[in-house]
DNA sequence: ATAATGATTGGC
DNA sequence: CCAATCATTATT
């Protein structure tokens, strides 16, 4: 199991060490398992992309100002959820967007909720950070779940070595002005399930 | 109270 | 390219 160490560093810290670890999720359909392959670092107080940018509090965003290795999730363009977990000490709002999986386990109770008119290909299922919301079963009931034990949880996986680890600016941000370009989006290199608007990279 | 907008996705 | 769709946030 991981420990609060683990999560208790900065964002970018911890986007890297998350690469290989496993997203797990008990649910009353079974479980569902995922290999994280691709995050996005939210530096906190000083990063305009950032919820917390300025040190905004607001009640969506409280959970980013507590303990480490808590879920954070929250709710986007009126029908989308998107999974962070907490990074850092409390009162420093640092976390990092959990952007695609590579499901392990469960996938067809993942297709199941992520059906539509066709089939969604494996890779696909956790393509994207809403994608994989949906397909894990994950809403706003989970934001402030400590992802140490429970349901909801990240497991140790394979630490990702670095030669496969690849940047890239963040996706969505381009509100962020100079902040937009930094290289805070990390994933796995040649990883066909890292999601698709995020373009790819060597 | 009202207006603006979004850490996205999928369809045309 | 753009519509979907509404909670959250900022502003009046």
């Amino acid at each position: 199991m991981l420990t609060r160490d683990f999560f208790q560093r900065d964002s970018l810290a911890l986007a890297r060490g998350l690469l290989g670890m496993i997203l797990a999720h008990d649910t009353p359909e079974g479980v569902c398992r995922g290999r994280i392959v691709e995050v996005e670092a939210y530096r906190g107080v000083r990063d305009r992309a950032a919820h917390s940018f300025g040190g905004r509090r607001t009640p969506r965003n409280e959970t980013m100002y507590g303990p480490a290795g808590h879920a954070y999730v929250y709710f986007v363009y009126g029908m989308h959820h998107c999974v962070n977990v907490v990074a850092a000490d409390v009162d420093v709002p640092e976390a990092v967007l959990i952007r695609a999986l590579l499901p392990t386990e469960g996938i067809e109770i993942m297709q199941r909720r992520r059906a539509s008119s066709r089939a969604v290909k494996v890779e696909r299922l956790c393509q994207g950070p809403a994608n994989l919301s949906r397909a894990m079963g994950i809403d706003r009931r989970h934001n402030g779940f400590d992802l140490l034990a429970g349901p909801l949880r990240i497991e140790v996986g394979t630490p990702l070595p670095d030669r496969l680890v690849a940047k890239a600016p963040r996706v969505g941000v381009a509100y962020a002005g100079v902040d937009a370009r930094r290289p805070w989006r990390l994933y796995e290199r040649h990883q066909t399930a890292v999601s698709a608007l995020a373009g790819r990279r060597r």
